[in-house]
DNA sequence: TTCGCGCTGATGTGATCACAAAACAAGTAT
DNA sequence: ATACTTGTTTTGTGATCACATCAGCGCGAA
């Protein structure tokens, strides 16, 4: 949950090493912004302001919009079946109510078509955005009560398969700030 | 130089730390991809290929146009003044082929227009990016022979002060790829 | 001369410890 | 009842050490 406090002795003991990892690894996520340091160096989640989650979604649209156009020429017709695979997997997480699994899911799918693109600089920053939004996200989507999958994902495919580039960039940019949305309060 | 191999207890000694603080700090500078590890855990600078240096000069494109959009309702006579008097100290390296002093410079130029956004994240992408070209920039920009003070910069002031927003994108994103195509081999 | 192999020195990793500082709790005074 | 203070515990930081691993180098054979 955001905010919730943890300690290098604690994650240390929860993955069986000392406090040597452990503190490499939360130095490392609190690089990221995936976790949150404060002066004093004790470490917790990140609580995200409204301001912090639109420009969050700002630099989501801005970045994967780039990254799916940059996908669009090279994305062959097993891709787009494996993003309708994955997309399956969405609306059962969504069925199931599992917040978890359908953040999980969702990301895969963006993931799987931002792969193509092959700009891996693109790719992990949009991944680090992920990141900081991570704790956040699974918070509100939570307490969230939808039946419906995402609407967007279909219209991304349909682009892909029509080679339709505008259609696609609108398509992604529509995902990503409507998902979004729901989470600034 | 990029490809220049480091060693912990190298910088341990530099600093005059020990092995710890030095390995955060490049474990740090590893993950937001200023410095490289090898799988064996080898330090060394960033060699960037052609294709990353123009993945990297698209992201600093996307972002900085936005931050520079968003900081231009924000900015004010004093902001342009500054903005000028930073421009000078950039004419000035340019002027004393002080590869180092430019590079400086002309980031202070960046970032002083770009803290006006109050987008702290959007910023901190972008310093990332800027972290990761620093070698590459420092080798290029140093057997760079030129005497004339970027042009860009000007146009940028003048876009500010007339509140031309599209101007202003332009400007910024010519700037920015201008300023990279000449790294590109 | 060149390729392969073994060895040695160097390097990163993880654990443990001492220490300082911050957080917490309890107790007391107002 | 509340606020301040003091003592205790927790927590992060930096240093040091043992160890496994890898790179570099020299030696020898084809």
């Amino acid at each position: 949950m955001p905010g919730v406090a943890m300690t290098l002795r604690g994650i240390g003991n929860e993955f069986g090493v000392s406090m040597t990892p452990a503190r490499e690894a939360v130095r490392r996520l609190a690089a990221e912004g995936a976790l949150t340091m404060s002066s004093s160096g004790r470490i917790s989640t990140p609580e995200l302001t409204n301001e912090r989650i639109e420009e969050l979604a700002a630099l989501r649209a801005l970045i994967e919009v780039e990254l799916a156009s940059r996908a669009l020429p090279r994305a062959h017709m097993a891709l787009i079946e494996r993003l309708q695979a994955i997309n399956g997997s969405v609306a059962e997480a969504v069925a199931h109510r599992d917040a978890v699994s359908y953040i999980r899911t969702n990301l895969e799918f963006h993931r799987t078509l931002y792969l193509r693109a092959q700009a891996p600089a693109m790719l992990a920053m949009t991944e680090t955005v992920w990141l900081q939004m991570g704790p956040t996200m699974r918070a509100l989507y939570g307490r969230l009560r939808r039946t419906e999958p995402p609407q967007y994902h279909r219209l991304i495919i349909a682009a892909l398969r029509a080679g339709d580039e505008p259609g696609l960039r609108l398509a992604v940019r529509s995902d990503v700030t409507m998902g979004l949305r729901m989470l600034a309060t």
